[in-house]
DNA sequence: ATCCCTGCAAATCGTTTGCATTGTA
DNA sequence: TACAATGCAAACGATTTGCAGGGAT
């Protein structure tokens, strides 16, 4: 489900794409399309970087100085909502978002910088059936994470 | 790597291993063996319910009422650093900690009532290899997470 | 006897909420 | 114009920390 290669940067038209689905999963729900809203979108669908919420609220801020914080999580659960972001939540360190590919799928995290790699693997969705299989459960959504050192960080130490 | 049955009450020779295991742990790493830690440690070898902070708090004050909440945190941090109790942390919700099987291995969690079970998938291994290769990350840990509902909610609903 | 560990309370930090004001549809 | 969205500040909940007193080795 990942389309996108590892970190590189959208291409200008997959980010266009990405901003029209999300504008009309907002209108399909009823949403206004405010201004704040357009640019916290417009970020989750240009940055490679999985950004946090500060990240996303600083570089909202910068193009529309009256932003609050609030507004920035506001609309980060509304996006969830409508399955347009994928929120990674970590437990001690703040959630991460990917706003590129909104469909659960694995993330390599590195624990000196935080940088977040998502490459391919194909093994996932069979993962999760094989785990509804042997648990029982009725699997809806998978968080997978990969900890450890990018390879800029490797070189580092 | 996760060798006890998924939600089997562990046998008590087998918590008893654990508990042993973890005390000598502690002695090697210098560490004194308190009756709060004597305490919280017995609960996470004989807990196949993955309990919360607040859950093995409460057991722990109903046999020795003067215990703090602080104590317990500390324990499962010194715990944490020598590899004997694996931290499930969740984003919204408190961590969950897993005392018998402390190495890193796939958990389903009921959206519904909290219930988490971990039974064997072999593939993780070789997924955390194939996200090393395709990432280029040095992958150290993992957790992979299965959300959805457990059989008994299932009915419920 | 030493010095680590405990227990308490206060601090922290990410996130959420209440409410008056503002701006989109 | 109506009603939803914003912005601010206060509330929240999980976890951490500082420190004085107590207990394990």
């Amino acid at each position: 489900m990942a389309v996108l290669t590892t970190n590189q940067p959208a291409p200008l038209e997959q980010s266009q794409r990405r901003i029209d689905e999300m504008t009309q999963a907002l209108r399909d729900a009823g949403q206004r399309i405010t201004p704040q809203r357009l640019a916290v979108l417009k970020i989750l669908a240009k940055s490679s970087e999985h950004p946090s919420v500060e990240r996303i609220y600083e570089q909202v801020v910068s193009e529309f100085p009256t932003t609050s914080l609030a507004t920035v999580y506001k609309t980060l659960t509304l996006l969830k909502s409508l399955d347009q972001v994928l929120e990674l939540g970590f437990a001690h360190w703040g959630s991460r978002y990917d706003g590129r590919s909104p469909n659960p799928h694995p993330h390599a995290v590195c624990q000196r910088c935080g940088a977040i790699a998502d490459p391919d693997l194909p093994q996932a969705e069979e993962m999760a059936q094989e785990m509804a299989r042997r648990s029982g459960y009725r699997i809806d959504r998978h968080q997978l994470d990969f900890f450890g050192l990018c390879p800029a960080c490797r070189k580092k130490i």
